[in-house]
DNA sequence: TAGTCACCTATACTTTGGTATAGGTGTGCC
DNA sequence: GGCACACCTATACCAAAGTATAGGTGACTA
């Protein structure tokens, strides 16, 4: 009997999509509000077979959480799940050797279909996923960014001023506006506040 | 025994909840995946006893959604769900006479209570939710702001500058400055980038 | 009546944001 | 080697943002 770990937040979500999962299928079924607790629980468990891991919760911190758990425990499989994660989300996670990415628009039953699909091996990703071009626009509007340019952006959406972030960067303030000005180009966007709401409005940070 | 339709455009999370309730109590449980269709199906059925909306949904813009269902089934109970809303989208909805507030942070166990305490004529709302400081420091921050600062505000979440603001709302430049200026100080905030992330990760916009 | 408050405008000023141009460094690639 | 590119800095300039002070109107209220 494949034992499968669903970490997500939401109480509630957590609880229904176990005990659905408890009773159709009658997988042994384990979960954990946290990153935090849900590596504490794989230590105690050595018999988790599946890791499902909330894209949104805390100590994720984007995918940094995912390569964390891979590194805990490299022989485990282990999916992202998100509502409201975009297509770069998705592909990042796949590309960072995640064995899934369950989307919440998924139906119960497809899920169960899913799930099963990762146990035997396979890697699942939703084909259709994110393909509609008015939900994302630019899906890789944001890769185009250079690393500082990245940088800078993260510090845009906290609303500090360029002196600020040449502190933080530990750069001259020219060169922020440099970053600032090239990014604002590339997001096709006219100033900070709506490069920071871009950025806010597809999850980015 | 009583029928529940639940409306939430999250295949997964509706199908779950539907299910866990159908399993646990024996419910009639109907689903929709946004709110035109939850309304047409009620006229369908007349016999739900409960009608849960998800917050965040296609077609409910805000509580708008909310008082158009009131308004097309007086007699049916209503209950609004949300894992993002801010305490003062909960009470306004409790104030726009829904039957509950439903947060997904919610136990399986206490929904299933919750939905047994609306249904026997009660009004649910958890009271501990939202009351940390730390997650809504100033939920009723943005009710001290004047009209005007409101649709200034509006504006800057927009992200165009005080000239265009000045066009929109025909008024001078320098007026837009003053409600830009004091409505920073009643929020307590250093700029308009600032302003606008917070009053997007309120939902007030 | 006087006081308060939202609202609007004006002048003047400092700071910040954003653009333009020019140049320097290091890395990797053909 | 030459080329492209990310990255950093410098000077200079203009536009936009934000602050400060002062004053005027209308509505509502004690």
């Amino acid at each position: 009997m494949p034992n499968i770990l669903i970490a997500d937040d939401h109480d509630l979500v957590r609880d229904t999509i176990a005990a659905y999962l408890e009773t159709v299928d009658g997988f042994g079924i384990f979960t954990a509000p946290n990153l935090e607790a849900a590596l504490k629980q794989m230590s105690g468990l050595d018999s988790i077979d599946l890791l499902i891991l909330d894209y949104n919760m805390p100590g994720m911190n984007g995918l940094d959480g995912l390569v964390r758990a891979q590194k805990a425990y490299p022989t485990a499989k282990i999916a992202l799940m998100s509502g409201v994660a975009n297509r770069d989300v998705a592909n990042k996670a796949m590309s960072c050797g995640a064995h899934g990415f369950i989307p919440k628009s998924l139906t119960a039953a497809s899920l169960v279909n899913a799930i099963k699909f990762i146990l035997s091996g396979e890697r699942y990703f939703p084909f259709d996923f994110g393909t509609s071009p008015s939900t994302t626009p630019n899906d890789s509007t944001f890769t185009s960014l250079s690393n500082r340019e990245m940088q800078t952006l993260e510090q845009l959406c906290i609303g500090i001023s360029n002196k600020e972030i040449a502190r933080n960067l530990d750069i001259q303030e020219v060169t922020v506006k440099l970053h600032v000005k090239n990014l604002l180009a590339k997001l096709g966007v006219a100033n900070r506040t709506q490069a920071a709401l871009l950025a806010k409005e597809r999850h980015v940070f």
